[in-house]
DNA sequence: CTTCCACAGGAAGGTCTGGCGG
DNA sequence: CCGCCAGACCTTCCTGTGGAAG
């Protein structure tokens, strides 16, 4: 830089290696990293155990359904046992295959069946493609490929409720029936309680023989489950002695959610990490908080649909409005409306009723992007009292990306007012 | 006390899309 | 391919209401 000359990129990265990291390894505080020790789990975990453990003497344990809220555990137990299982199998010979499938990706009857033929594939040369068989043909060809094992298969379905149509699960539980030498059986994992409410019920029955819920973790747990990790992931002494209260008291007073309390620490982390501070102070944690509000409002703001977005739109322009007349920040649905109804000419999109918009706005404070509450004002009415959130400022950059909402960056509201008021 | 504003928010019905069984 | 149905999305019409002004 002294001499004038461009940086070069390695000068760069030596700089960033030269920065102290905080991190030992980072990969620890990540969500899909799968712990050795699940704290405040052992009856969960001891209770499974005793299900699946019939399968080290060759038979199929009971079908079994776990509940739970999400980051309360459910998947990283079942992992665990499962290489557990499969470790205790090799041990004594007999052979259990656990296959782990995630019905959010995988969530119809062919790539359910599909998936779990192709996990025999190493043995005998088949392959089954992703598409073109008629569905029979590779659940017949699963059952000859199970049946050469002699195995027992226990397959994991998490997020079971996301896949469409029972009849992926009635086969699965009507396969048993129909192998000779081996056995399988399903854990599945949902977090909707009411799931099995709407199976058929042939399939609930088989299915459910077992079940478990795992309750969310409260304050006290979440620390400890933090402090395991941070043993981990981050260098002694970089963590302040109120971070971990923190970050546990926050995520518990949400649902429990370890997944959250563990982002909350790393985001807060990384922060510290990227201000070159010597340690992760309250202080980063409440700024972590915020950034992953804004970036949990920001992917919101973007997948709405246009006209949301054109009524969000009008309460950052009346927002801004206010704020440069120096008012309160609030308004109604009258005054939203009104300009809404304005900016809907503008762009040439067709105009919603009153009644809509008030369910819009309604949406957007569940939503989280504004804050909305019934207020009368005697005489003037009775109306929605409109606020953006405080994670919110800056939506308006994101809702210009859109093509269509670019022409009105330099609109100008016509009308002065009610600035009087 | 009554009045009465400016909406809230429920009910019912219309339109369109998309999946599904025959 | 067609008819059917469910559900998302809106409209129309409606009754209800908290509380300052009168």
């Amino acid at each position: 830089m002294k001499t004038g000359k461009p940086v070069l990129t390695k000068d760069l990265f030596d700089q960033y290696l030269e920065n102290e990291s905080l991190f030992v390894n980072r990969e620890v505080m990540r969500p899909s990293y799968m712990p050795e020790l699940l704290p405040h789990r052992e009856k969960e975990i001891n209770d499974l155990a005793n299900v699946l453990a019939p399968a080290l003497r060759g038979e199929a344990p009971s079908n079994i359904f776990i509940y739970g809220k999400t980051g309360t555990g459910k998947t990283a137990v079942v992992k665990l046992l499962g290489k557990e299982l499969r470790k205790k199998g090799e041990q004594k010979g007999k052979k259990v295959n656990v296959i782990y499938l995630n019905c959010e990706i995988i969530d119809t009857h062919y790539r359910l069946l599909q998936n779990i033929a192709n996990q025999f594939i190493n043995e005998w040369n088949d392959h089954v493609p992703f598409t073109g068989w008629p569905t029979d043909e590779v659940y017949s060809k699963l059952k000859i490929m199970m049946d050469k094992e002699k195995s027992v298969t226990i397959i994991v379905l998490d997020e079971v409720d996301k896949l469409q149509g029972d009849e992926a699960l009635y086969s699965l539980t009507r396969i048993n029936s129909e192998l000779t030498n081996a056995r399988i059986s399903v854990i599945g994992i949902s977090n909707d309680l009411k799931f099995t409410e709407f199976l058929d019920p042939r399939v609930k029955s088989s299915l459910g023989e077992e079940s478990m819920i795992f309750d969310p973790y409260d304050a006290k747990q979440l620390q400890d489950i933090l402090h395991e990790r941070v043993k981990f992931a981050l260098k002694k002494g970089t963590v302040d002695d109120d971070v971990i209260p923190l970050c546990a008291a926050l995520s518990a007073q949400e649902h429990g959610d370890a997944r959250r309390a563990l982002d909350l620490l790393r985001v807060a982390a990384e922060l510290a990490e990227r201000t070159h501070a010597p340690k992760v102070t309250r202080h980063h944690v409440r700024q972590a908080q915020n950034k992953i509000e804004l970036d949990r409002v920001t992917e919101v703001v973007r997948t709405l649909p246009n006209q949301s977005k054109l009524v969000l739109y009008a309460v950052l322009m009346l927002d801004k409005q206010s704020k440069k007349a120096g008012t309160t920040q609030t308004m109604t649905t009258g005054e939203v409306y009104d300009l809404y109804h304005e900016l809907c000419k503008k762009v040439r999109y067709n105009c919603l009723t009153q009644r809509r918009t008030a369910d819009l706005i309604s949406e957007l404070d569940m939503l989280g992007v504004v804050t909305a509450r019934v207020i009368s004002k005697g005489r003037h009415g009775r109306t929605t009292e409109i606020q953006i959130s405080s994670t919110s400022k800056d939506l308006m950059e994101i809702l210009h990306e859109d093509e269509v909402f670019k022409d009105l960056a330099n609109y100008k509201m016509k009308e002065q007012a009610r600035l009087t008021i």
